[in-house]
RNA sequence: GCCCCCAUCGUCUAGAGGACUAGGAUGUCAGCCUUUCAAGCUGAAGACAGGGGUUCGAAUCCCCUUGGGGGCGCCA
């Protein structure tokens, strides 16, 4: 087996948890619970100007709704903490000014103004864009003045100015990259904050991180870390950097903003816009492991413990993919069928509250809900999608719309009228309301009168909920009685005698 | 512009030189089932970006081209 591993997860406060980073998340843990090893979560909150104020509590809501748990982090503790970055700043602080006594870094005075002249110069006369190192090669005496004028500084790292450096990334293998092409970073902002670079280093070997696995657009600033862990004399943690989510479109990838699909529909980007739509944490987890990653070549339908089981970052698909949508819906449809009928029903209640504005507690007991649910399930890709076939039980009015939607295709409406009134004649008879009773009286009905099953039964299912498309009938007349179903019949019968007249 | 990463059906993927007539899933289409809509079942169409090598043999290895993605901040 593989050595136990410890991975983590480094969220930024500074927005919600897009659908990108659940999956890094996501591939983080399943690694460390495959090794049997841990699971950090560690808040790098360093950007002060960015901050947003509840995007940590919807972070934390967010994974832990997708079922992903950690040994160490700022809301459970540990012994590396702590796990958030604005309470470590003495640390990095520390490590800069021991860069700088060694010579790896150097204090750098240039101003925000300073450097964005030498942009503009550098686009102008299209030289490389990039710190020129101009405080790099002050003499002290220089450095003294400018120190004296009261100019603030950051620190900056020294990178070598020949050769290059190298790492070896779990999902892509060996990357170089030429050490002239790197940046002498910023390290230390003026703040006292660290930059991103310095701080994820220091974390990451302080909280003994043995795989560093985040985002593929981290990879053009790994050589930066190496140098930093060469610097401080550490060694290197392992490497994986997980490919990124694009649009459906192809063109980039995921940021803040939802997503359109080339036909027009939009797909939302924040995880914590899922639950609200009705999909299923269980359905996320499998669908967000199932983008870069396979369980074997057949296997669609897995739980935790198999992804766990299974789960190897080097299996990982270092090319970017877009974001199968459509898949997520059929995906989330069959968790949704393989949940037993009261899962079903305890897990619709919030969503039917919401939707028709009843108590919880009233949709908690109400039986023919219950009655329903079997019927519906199989028709629900989103547990949202619940509130359309069940909402005709809580309305003491249907709204029949155009009474001619009674009358089925093939059929006149004076006919229609004739085969409501049998139904009511029917069913009036009936005193064993139970499915099987009244499909066999409905069928002999049809059958008696040379009609089709269809022709008795769409205006009944007009009648009772006002729509053409719903769960089977004869559940929806068990679960509305026989007074109320009685009641709607002859209303619509009613309803449509009126019509004929006035045509 | 420079650097890095990547490239299999529309989409998500399997494939680590011969087991490939390239497998699975989704989506699409057709049929069956059927009280509407679903679900289910059956079937169909659908891919190794292009060009050079290496090799007895390449989707798999190398090079080039093309295309896509990422990075080049006192943001992460």
């Amino acid at each position: 087996m593989t050595t136990p591993a410890r991975t983590r997860f480094a969220p930024s406060p500074t927005g919600y948890l897009h659908i990108g980073g659940a999956r890094t998340a996501l591939f983080a843990w399943l690694y460390a619970r495959h090794t049997g090893g841990q699971f950090i979560l560690r808040i790098e909150d360093t950007d002060r100007k960015r901050y947003v104020p509840d995007a940590l509590e919807k972070i934390i809501e967010g994974l832990r709704w997708l079922g992903l748990d950690w040994d160490e982090g700022p809301d459970v503790g540990g012994p590396h903490g702590p796990y958030i970055q604005s309470a470590r700043l003495s640390m990095y602080q520390e490590a800069a000014d021991w860069l700088v006594e060694h010579g790896y870094a150097y204090r750098c005075y240039c101003t925000s103004e300073e450097l964005a002249e030498m942009r503009a110069e550098q686009q102008a006369k299209k030289q490389k864009i990039g710190y020129d190192r101009r405080c790099r090669w002050l003499t002290p005496e220089e450095r003294a003045a400018k120190e004296a004028e009261g100019r603030s500084w950051v620190i900056r790292l020294a990178v070598p100015l020949k050769g290059s450096v190298s790492f070896e990334d779990i999902i892509r293998g060996i990357v170089t990259f030429d050490n002239k092409e790197l940046q002498d970073a910023v390290l230390l902002k003026a703040d006292g904050y660290p930059t991103y670079h310095l701080a994820v280093v220091v974390d990451d070997h302080d909280m003994a991180i043995t795989h560093v696995i985040r985002g593929e657009e981290w990879i053009s600033s790994a050589p930066l870390h190496v140098h930093l862990y060469r610097a401080f004399g550490w060694d290197l943690p392992a490497f994986a950097h997980t490919p990124s989510i694009l649009k459906p479109s192809g063109k980039g990838k995921i940021s803040k903003r939802d997503l359109k699909t080339p036909d027009g529909t939009t797909i939302p980007v924040m995880l914590h816009q899922y639950p609200e739509l009705g999909y299923l944490p269980e359905a996320m987890f499998n669908f967000l492991s199932g983008i870069g990653w396979s369980l074997d070549d057949h296997t669609e339908i897995y739980d935790r413990d198999t992804a766990i089981k299974h789960f190897d970052l080097k299996d990982i698909n270092p090319a970017p993919a877009r974001f199968p949508a459509e898949k997520l819906d059929w995906m989330n449809g069959v968790y949704i069928r393989m949940l037993s009928v009261d899962e079903l029903h305890r897990r619709l209640i919030p969503y039917l509250s919401r939707d028709l504005d009843i108590p919880q507690e009233e949709l908690a007991r109400d039986e023919r809900l219950k009655v329903l649910i079997p019927a519906i399930q199989e028709r629900l890709k989103r547990l949202t999608d619940a509130t359309p076939l069940v909402d005709y039980l809580f309305t003491d009015d249907v709204d029949l719309g155009d009474p001619m939607s009674l009358v089925p295709r093939k059929t006149t409406p004076e006919q229609t009228v004739e085969i409501l009134e049998a139904i009511i004649d029917v069913l009036e008879d009936v005193s064993d309301w139970e499915e099987e009773t009244l499909e066999r009286t409905l069928r002999a009905l049809a059958e008696a009168r040379g009609l089709k099953a269809g022709q008795v039964f769409s205006p009944i299912r007009q009648a009772l909920t006002g729509k053409k498309v719903t769960p089977p009938l004869f559940p929806i007349l068990v679960a509305l009685g026989k007074d109320i179903s009685l009641k709607r019949l002859r209303k619509a019968l009613e309803l449509l005698k009126g019509t004929i007249m006035v045509l």
